[in-house]
DNA sequence: AATGAAAAAATGAACGTTCATTCAGCCATC
DNA sequence: GATGGCTGAATGAACGTTCATTTTTTCATT
């Protein structure tokens, strides 16, 4: 066996995987509070109870989709930061990121509405948020201004800020209006954010 | 008695309108399931019951706080459109508006996870957003763009959803960052606002 | 101004339901 | 036969809503 301790705990971390798909799928349909737990455990053949095997609370189940959501978004900034033109690489990625709010929505909303109220959750969430936008300050900073530009007046942070904002911004208006197109949005996007970030 | 009709129906409605007031304040604190009928009963000294008289369901309440949410947007929006320099107004409104949505933040974010899981509260919510979004695009419709720009190759529509994803997206800056520092934020806003809507 | 009865406002205990969490014990696999 | 994954009934608390009842207000009549 190369990998033993790797398949043991991956024997458990698996059901901890499908545990936490099988809790985002509820909790976009019926939100925290709205879901239970035997709906969860339901939903993929397992007895509520079980769940607290691998989860010491319904609580707990937030933190770690919000800790998962955080690596798979740090990915994502990884590979960007990889690449030689940093404006040309984000403005490459803002249909799928347009897309991939829309289709969080629901989900995104509901965790936030639980940071709103449960302190717990909120240090969480704003601890990842943090990471988040130091990662996107940074990647801001290659970006080399035009030419003929004066220095820019606003700060990185701001800069970054209303960058995620506008992300940000998605998952409502998502929300609110159902009938926003995805690819007349994300042009506009791309015009605004190059404007902003190119001098 | 020069208004019976208005003193007689006000009596009621006052006391309608104290219940949303204290409603608001329990969803933002506790959230709208956390928050218990009897809680917000409480936090102006009725009973629990009688809340009933007042408004259908829990529901109800929800439902009555968006519309007169609607009510309070749409005189901004005239505000606004009554004046001669229709983009000199909206920038003159960006401080406090900015300042408006970090402090309703909570509540909103409230509202909106409920209306991503309730049918109900969704079609009220997207009912009165497609409201605003209608007199937001007319709104922009009133600006000239500058003298020496190309025609602008964005329609109205997505620029209006921009803008508004915007402000939307502070309401979850506010919640994921509560450090963040509002004056800096307005002012790499009006830059933004401005480029976007004066070409 | 005083009265008193009808209407309105308000109460709070009770009901039925639901939920997160616990735990004693059941199966399957080695 | 022992270990660990798993069950599902039990627990106790909490909630939205109802309703029989009490308190307050209203106002025509005296």
């Amino acid at each position: 066996m190369i990998n033993e301790a790797k398949t043991t705990t991956s024997k458990a971390e698996l059901r901890r995987q499908q545990i936490l798909d099988a809790a985002a799928e509820c909790f976009r349909k019926s939100g925290f509070h709205g879901a239970s737990m035997s709906e969860i455990a339901k939903s993929f053949g397992m007895s509520a109870g079980h769940i607290y095997n691998y989860f010491q609370s319904k609580e707990a189940i937030i933190e770690a989709m919000v800790k998962r959501d955080l690596d798979q978004a740090l990915e994502r900034i990884a590979k960007i930061q990889g690449e030689k033109d940093i404006l040309k690489a984000m403005l490459g990625t803002v249909d799928e990121g347009v897309q991939r709010r829309i289709d969080r929505s629901e989900l995104d909303t509901e965790i936030l509405a639980e940071a709103a109220r449960n302190p717990k959750i909120a240090a969480t969430v704003q601890c990842t948020d943090a990471v988040i936008r130091e990662k996107v300050t940074h990647l801001i900073k290659g970006i080399q201004p035009l030419k003929d530009s004066p220095p820019c007046e606003f700060s990185l942070a701001a800069k970054s800020t209303i960058l995620m904002a506008l992300f940000d911004g998605l998952q409502i208006r998502a929300i609110r209006d159902p009938h926003m197109k995805a690819d007349d949005i994300a042009r506009v996007l791309k015009s605004v954010i190059q404007q902003m970030l190119q001098n």
